[in-house]
DNA sequence: GATGAATGAGTTTTCATTCAT
DNA sequence: CATGAATGAAAACTCATTCAT
C-alpha cells in the first residue's frame, strides 16, 4: 500500500461518511487526497472498488473489537464491555462507524456476518446469568447498541455517562 | 393533488427509501410513476422539492403518532404505547419510515423538531414514576426506540413479541 | 425519428465509415451533427446502440438490393446484375458500404444472414446454366464480389468498365 | 531483439488483428505479453511505433512471398502460384494477414507499394498469354485475390480446393 | 396540465504516456 | 533493461433541468 493509496482511502472514508457515497464524486476524492483522479481507478478499479476497500478495512476493525469482547469469560464483564462500546468510539474511528451505519440503509450493503459471533457469545452470557429468554434478550441488547451508536454518531448527546449508567442499571451492572 | 402528482410522490417515496435519494434519478421516478419527466419539475420545482414534499407528509404522519401518545395521561400507559410503537409499523408506513431513517445520515437532513415534544412528555412521565434521572432515562428510551426501529426496518427479526416483552419488563410494564 | 436523430445517424455513418468506429468519439459525432452529446445517449442508449441503429438501416438497404436481384428469373441476367452490383455503388451509398465492409473485421460484427438468400439463388442459377460444381462456383462469385467491392470502396480504380467486361467474359455474359 | 520485445510484438499482433488497433489498449498488450506497460514505450516509442514495427515485419514477409512469385519465368505457372497464394495462408501467418487486411480500412494505413511489382509482373504475364486487355485482367485478378483472402481470413469456407479448381479453370490452368 | 426532445454541466472511466527507482 | 506508480487529457455516459408544443 503506497502513501497515495492510503491518502485516497482516507479522503474517501471521510467524504463518504460525511456526504454520502453516492453524493461524493471521485473527482472530489482525488482533489481532497491530492492525487490524480485516474489513480483511484488504477488502484481500486472503480468507485465501488474503492468503497469495498474501505469497508474491508472497517469490517476488519469491527471484527477485532468484537473478538476482544467475545473472549471475556465473565458474563457480566462481557455485557458491560459491550454496552460501553458505542460510548467509547474514539475520534479516529468516528468516520468509519458513520460510514458503516449510513451504508446499512443502502439496499445491497447490509451484512450481518460480523454480528453473528457476537450473538452467540451474548446468548451464552445471558444463559449463564439465568435470564428467562436469552435469545430475545440478546436481540434487545443489539438493538439498543444500534440505537446508542446511531445517537452518538449523529448528535453526541450531553450527559453520555448518565445515560450509560441508567442503561447498566437495567442489567444490574 | 392530482392523481399523477400522487403517483409521482408514491414512486419517489418507494425509490428514495430503497435505493437512496442521491442514487435515484428523476428519470427513474418518472418512469416508475408512468409520467413524463417534465411533470416532476412542473409540480415540485426540482428534485429537492420532491423530497421535501415527501418529507412534509412523513413529518405530518409522525407528528400525529407522537401527538396521540403524548396525550396519554397515565405515565405507565404512555411508556407502554411508546415502546410498542416501532413494533407496530404497518406495511403502509414501512417505506416512509425507511426513508426518514435513511435520510438521518445525510448531512443536511437531520431534524429533531418532531422529537422535542416527545422528550418533554417522557421526562414528565419518568418524573412521575419516580426515576432518579428522568433526563437520562428519556435519552435511553429514545435511543432504544431508534435501535428497535432500525432493526425492524432493516431485517424484521423473528420473535418480535418476545423481544418487546423483554423490553417492557425493564420498565416493569 | 426527429430531425436531430437523423442528423446524428448521418454524421455517425460518415465518421464511422471514414475514421473507424473505435476511433470516432461520440463528442465528435455530436459536434458534427450539431447537437449536444447527451442527445446521442438519450436516443441510442450508448455508442454501440448508435452503431446498431446504423447497421440496421444498412442491412435493410442491403436486403432490398439483394431481393431485387434474387427475383430475376433468367439465370444469365441474374448473374449479370449481381456482378455489376459492386460497380454501381452510388455516392449516396458509398459510406454505408464502407462501414459495412470495415466492420466485417471487427470480431463481433460479422453477419452472414443477409448473404444466405443470395447464395441459394446463385446455386440455383449455376445449376440451370449447367456448371459442374454450382456450390464452388457460387462461393467464387461471392468472393470476387467482395474483392471488387473492397477495391472500389478503397481506391476507385480507373478503367472500371474494362475490368467489368473482363469479368463478364469469364461467365460468357 | 530481446525475448520481451518479441513477446510484445507477438501479443500486439494477435490483439490488433482480432480486436482492432484502436480498440486494443497498450495496457492489454502489456498484460498479454507479461511485461510492464512502460516497456512498450521504451522499445517502440509509442503505440503507433508498435504498430509500425509489426507492419514492417508484415510487409517484409509479403515482399518475400511476392518476390518468389514474380521471379517465376513461365506465365501460366506464375498465375497459378498467385491464385493459390490466398488458399495457402498458414496458421503462422494468419494473424499477420488479418491485421494487414483490417488496417486497409483505416484512413491513413492504405499502402499500395507492395502491390506495384506484382502488377507489373502480372501485366507482363497476361501479355505473353495473349489476353486482350492485360491491364484490366490484372486488376481483376488482384481484386479476386483480395476477395479470396477476405473470405478465407474471415470464415474459412469448406470446399476450399473445389473453389480453387473452379477459379483455375477460368484461366485454363 | 402534460409531454418528451433537448441541453450542458458534471460524473465515472479509460488510456497513452512519463518518470523515479 | 525493466518495473509499476502516477498523470492528464479525453472518452463514454448520466442526469437535473428547460422549453416548445
Amino acid at each position: 500500500m503506497t502513501e497515495k493509496q492510503e491518502r485516497i482511502l482516507h479522503s474517501a472514508l471521510r467524504l463518504f461518511a460525511t456526504e454520502g457515497y453516492a453524493s461524493t464524486s471521485t473527482s472530489k476524492v482525488a482533489k481532497t487526497a491530492g492525487v490524480s483522479e485516474g489513480l483511484i481507478f488504477r488502484h481500486f478499479g472503480n468507485k465501488e472498488g474503492l468503497l469495498n476497500a474501505i469497508m474491508d478495512q472497517s469490517k476488519e476493525a469491527a471484527r477485532q473489537m468484537v473478538a476482544e469482547i467475545i473472549l471475556t469469560p465473565e458474563p457480566k464483564e462481557l455485557l458491560r464491555k459491550l454496552l460501553e462500546m458505542p460510548f467509547n468510539i474514539g475520534k479516529e474511528h468516528y468516520e468509519m462507524w458513520r460510514l458503516v451505519y449510513a451504508l446499512k440503509w443502502q439496499t445491497d450493503q447490509y451484512d450481518t456476518s460480523t454480528q453473528e459471533p457476537l450473538k452467540v457469545a451474548l446468548i451464552n452470557a445471558f444463559q449463564k446469568l439465568g435470564y428467562a429468554d436469552p435469545d430475545a434478550e440478546t436481540e434487545l441488547v443489539l438493538m439498543f447498541m444500534d440505537g446508542a451508536a446511531t445517537a452518538l454518531l449523529l448528535h453526541e448527546p450531553d450527559r453520555k455517562m448518565e445515560i450509560l449508567s441508567a442503561l447498566k442499571e437495567k442489567y444490574k451492572l
